[in-house]
DNA sequence: GGTAGCCTCCCGTATTTGGGGGATAGGTTT
DNA sequence: AAACCTATCCCCCAAATACGGGAGGCTACC
């Protein structure tokens, strides 16, 4: 693991959304106990959060993901929303996979567990300041996967030949039967016959439905 | 960090990817000193992989990151396309962001640093093979936003009315006017003028390219 | 009350497309 | 050699689409 410098030389100033008192507070003493961070206010609630957050302007704010009505997962969304370079390290008693997902999704920059030690909470708050993401390597494995199906170019599970798939490659940036020709250098009859073949192949009926199923990968 | 059980109750079979004999000799010593590892062989190129692995069938692959002529990314994705099933670190001297992510893109299932030490070296095949993804947290920083751009669906920078958007939105599932038409309880010839209004505002002139041009976020 | 935008429907026509047939030539496999 | 796949081109025709116009009703805003 690489050491990230610390974001700021002075204190990290630290905001808590957490709605249990008990919890608040023994969190509120831990961080206020590590060296460099100072717990600058507690949240009781989402609303309250989105209400003084953005005046307090903290450097990092650990959010439960359990909240009453506003989801720790919808808080950060909106915070996010609202000041996009604040960072956001998620809290959960259980390590829920989809959960920690989601609140990836509305924007977190990391997650940890509430039974984390002390110099780890210190550890992934330094962390997620100098960039990183801390998280779990199954939660980090679910992430890399989602992430490849995305990044990755569409896919079709047809075997379509390749001229076939040149032609869906450029019926898929919307070009006319005609353009597609001149691309290929060759006659419109030939594009629609390699048309009828790719209709054929993903069982759709036009181009605007292959160009879909293309694109979502879904061919 | 969660315990992973063993993927398998015997010995985790293991095949090295890496070029410089000297480099190759000493990890496969390595992997051989940890109980319950095996390396049961060390491909001298990406090619020579591409040859062996598929009949050798070993559990976790660890392959160097830079190879001559074909690289490791490229070898991986193309292990990967043949044995999607097939776990893969990359092994990386320098931790260099853009070629981690390149890896991750093509599919490797997490990376490590040749300076590794063996316990780390064990956690990480271990993690791998429990369904972990072990990579430093920047990467994995890296890999949420990138994942983040990619889950949020397509969004218009053009004023469609709410109608035509929905109008567009069933265009983009491959529907026909006249599908369209009953799904939304309206006669085909007003699905016609939404049409003839989205193609103006979004400058185009047929239903696969506003198609395309959704999908793509670039409407 | 006027103006504007949106949704709805209609007409008409030129163009494009989908889908059926078939033909030729080169290549691979068997 | 025969069977097969692929790419290319061709014809035809019904259907769908693109696109020009217009028009009534509705809401919202000035």
């Amino acid at each position: 693991m690489k050491n990230h410098p610390p974001a700021a030389i002075q204190t990290v100033k630290v905001v808590l959304v957490e709605d249990k008192p008990g919890v608040r507070d023994s969190w509120t003493k831990l961080i206020n106990s590590l060296p460099g961070f100072a717990c600058m206010h507690g949240c009781v609630s989402g609303e309250d959060a989105l209400k003084v957050i953005p005046s307090l302007k903290p450097d990092l704010v650990l959010m439960d993901i359990f909240l009453p009505r506003m989801s720790g997962i919808e808080c950060t969304a909106r915070l996010k929303l609202a000041m996009p370079k604040l960072q956001i390290l998620m809290l959960t008693a259980v390590e829920d996979d989809e959960l920690v997902f989601m609140a990836l999704q509305a924007g977190a920059d990391g997650y940890l567990l509430k039974r984390t030690k002390p110099e780890d909470l210190r550890a992934a708050m330094l962390d997620v300041l100098g960039g990183g993401a801390p998280m779990t390597s199954e939660i980090a494995r679910r992430v890399v996967e989602s992430f490849r199906r995305a990044s990755q170019q569409p896919k079709l599970d047809v075997r379509l030949s390749a001229r076939e798939e040149e032609v869906l490659i450029l019926l898929s940036k919307g070009y006319a039967n005609k353009e597609i020709a001149e691309q290929l250098a060759i006659g419109t009859e030939t594009v629609g016959s390699h048309l009828k073949h790719i209709y054929e192949k993903m069982h759709v009926r036009s181009r605007a439905e292959a160009v879909a199923r293309y694109m979502t990968g879904k061919a």
